[in-house]
DNA sequence: AGATATATTCAACGTTCGTTGAACGCGCGA
DNA sequence: TCGCGCGTTCAACGAACGTTGAATATATCT
């Protein structure tokens, strides 16, 4: 019999039929994998320690993925369209709300931040990682610029439409360092590093899903329109 | 004759006497260990990627630093030294210039970023190198916020409590939190990853200091004045 | 049941990793 | 001038790296 995978991992159960698409093993992979590059960054991982976290075999992760960076890139884009679906979904919710006006600065930084910080605070382990992992990944000189551009940008447009049409007096270089500044904050916060937690001795805690959606919006919305104004 | 070193990269002066203390081996290890980690992180740089770029022999790396992990820690340490001095001095240049009031929240703003913005557009590589480097720490999850805190948050505690005395109305909550809105973009700025370049079509520049200096005080100064307002 | 396709493991490749002990060169104090 | 100490190179260690071709198990189809 096959004595190897001594420590399976999985919950894998054994009767159940199953079609070949369906595969929990390369779900194991990208959830470990997920978890793993939040943790270390792409070169603080190797694929032996991904596999071995999913309990299959190292030549597996080859199988389903190609090489390394395939992985990675399963794992980013796997979220990345659960994402980028719920913000359009809320900036339109937005857009309906406001009806026939056009929704506020306040609201539509709402519609951007809300999904990600729901996610993120939603207990799913998966989605914490995957967060962390992003910001890494915004804050990566070398590759991370083009990366978000690819998964994000697109999305992030249509914000910047909404923004615009919000504050016509804004501008168009004013528009995009004010998103960027946004965009920084955001990261920080869902790479939860713990930084705040020391500095603040408790005050203000890293994880608080409330504490960030109760101030972010207010806050970046009276940038913007620091900005806006001419004086 | 020695052969080695084909590729030298140092600009060494055959002719100078030098004590021991001085070798400029040593500096060149750290100049490039900073530049190729700002790169690729901690992990995506080798020992050998580091030694090879300086031109000396891979032993020569640990005769100096000990571990991998020693130099990464002295490339990280020199230059938060010189900036966590730079941003005393301009604390209390600040609090001179509006005695006997305390400064605004905008001063303190600019006091704070001020130094390190000047640094990263000097034009010297090291210093926009190190800055990526920051950004890079600052983000990540598994042991960054630990970093961050043992090299700035002594320095960063100072700015607290002069924003503090400038918004007596601020909940700390709200405090802390604004200075990590605060911190987050301002390394988004520092990893000067290309992106914004990208997402505005040319209308934003990542490495333009300038007009991050005309719009951070400003925008932030803004942010903190409205989780101050209690309405 | 037998054939077929997909999923997974086995075993190994060549390379590169971080680290180390010993030797070498050389300026400087005795 | 001798030797001593520091900076540096040499040569190599064992371990771990990413990747691969072939063998094996499992599920589906005829």
């Amino acid at each position: 019999m096959n004595e190897g995978a001594v420590k399976s991992a999985g919950a894998r159960r054994p009767g159940r039929p199953r079609t070949a698409s369906e595969s929990d093993a390369r779900e194991r992979l990208l959830d470990e994998a997920e978890r793993l590059f939040a943790e270390h960054g792409f070169y603080g991982v190797t694929v032996r320690d991904v596999t071995r976290a999913a309990g299959v075999d190292v030549a597996l992760a080859h199988y389903h993925f190609g090489a390394k960076r395939g992985l990675f890139d399963a794992v980013f884009l796997r979220r990345a369209e659960i994402l980028n679906a719920d913000r359009l979904l809320a900036l339109e919710a937005a857009r309906a709300d406001a009806a026939p006006d056009e929704p506020t600065v306040e609201t539509v930084i709402q519609a951007f931040v809300g999904p990600v910080l729901a996610r993120w605070a939603s207990g799913d382990p998966g989605w914490k990682s995957y967060c962390a992992l992003v910001a890494q990944v915004n804050n990566t000189p070398s590759w991370g610029g083009k990366t978000m551009t690819r998964y994000f940008d697109p999305v992030v447009q249509r914000f910047i439409n909404a923004l615009r049409q919000a504050l016509p007096d804004l501008a168009e270089a004013d528009l995009f360092w004010s998103y960027h500044f946004l965009s920084g904050a955001l990261t920080l916060t869902l790479a939860e590093t713990g930084r705040i937690d020391l500095l603040s001795a408790g005050v203000a805690r890293s994880g608080d899903h409330d504490a960030v959606m109760a101030r972010m919006p207010r806050f970046f919305a009276a940038g913007f329109h620091a900005l806006a104004r001419k004086d």
